[in-house]
DNA sequence: TAGGCCATCTGGTCCT
DNA sequence: AGGACCAGATGGCCTA
């Protein structure tokens, strides 16, 4: 996992660790007969010394390794590997219902109608993508137009939807992913096939944005 | 019924 | 040793 560029944007991926979740008890540990232990080192005879030659001080020997490593029977180890077992799931869950409560913050901020289905995860990031892009040439347009640069884009007006219908309300912005090739920034991101990014000029009109334009 | 989406479990790997 | 992260597997639910 790449770690955050030094220079992101202010995007906290607050590390919410202990986010307590409801449901991320153990609801449900249905313990499958688990699989053959991973490769298990088994811990060797902490018996064995370590070619110092026991002389007597075992007792200052064990307490120097801690003392408490003693062999364990092969029942107090399976019962160590499924309790550990356990609370890795525990905790795998908590992650996975952090990463949720993330996704639905940030389906929150994204515009969408109130009837529209919810966005499935996937859905979630494409859209997020695209918005933020489409929100980036909001600004870059508003730029130039204050510096009376020419327009990064013909007017809207000359802008046909990809399917060729005329330009509505709705149709100001039209669907920025449904074309292949990229020109936004998104092309540096090592972008599976689900994320392309808008290929074409984008004539934004506040309020006139849609999730389905973004898809 | 097939396919999509999702939650959960699981083992592996890396890091602290 | 233990936690975080990841990817694969599996099974349930829902919809066209």
């Amino acid at each position: 996992m790449a770690p955050h560029p030094s220079g992101a944007p202010a995007v906290q991926v607050t590390h919410e660790t202990k986010q307590p979740f409801q449901g991320a008890s153990d609801d449900k540990v249905t313990c499958v007969a688990s699989a053959p232990p991973s490769p298990s080192r088994v811990p060797g005879n902490c018996a064995e010394a370590e070619g110092g030659g026991c002389r007597g001080a075992s007792r200052k020997l064990r307490a120097r390794r801690g003392g408490r490593s003693r062999p364990k029977s092969e029942l107090a180890l399976s019962k160590q590997r499924r309790n550990r077992r356990k609370k890795a799931n525990d905790r795998e869950r908590n992650r996975m219902h952090n990463l949720n409560s993330a996704l639905d913050a940030l389906r929150g901020v994204l515009p969408t109608f109130p009837d529209d289905a919810k966005l499935t995860k996937i859905e979630t990031l494409r859209f997020a993508h695209n918005y933020i892009w489409a929100l980036t040439q909001t600004l870059r347009i508003a730029d130039h137009s204050l510096y009376g640069l020419e327009p990064l884009v013909p007017p809207c007006e000359e802008l046909g939807s990809p399917d060729g219908s005329s330009l509505g309300d709705w149709g100001s912005l039209y669907s920025p992913v449904s074309q292949a090739g990229s020109l936004s920034p998104a092309a540096s991101l090592e972008e599976g096939p689900g994320l392309q990014a808008p290929a074409s000029p984008v004539c934004l009109r506040p309020g006139a944005l849609a999730f389905s334009d973004f898809l």
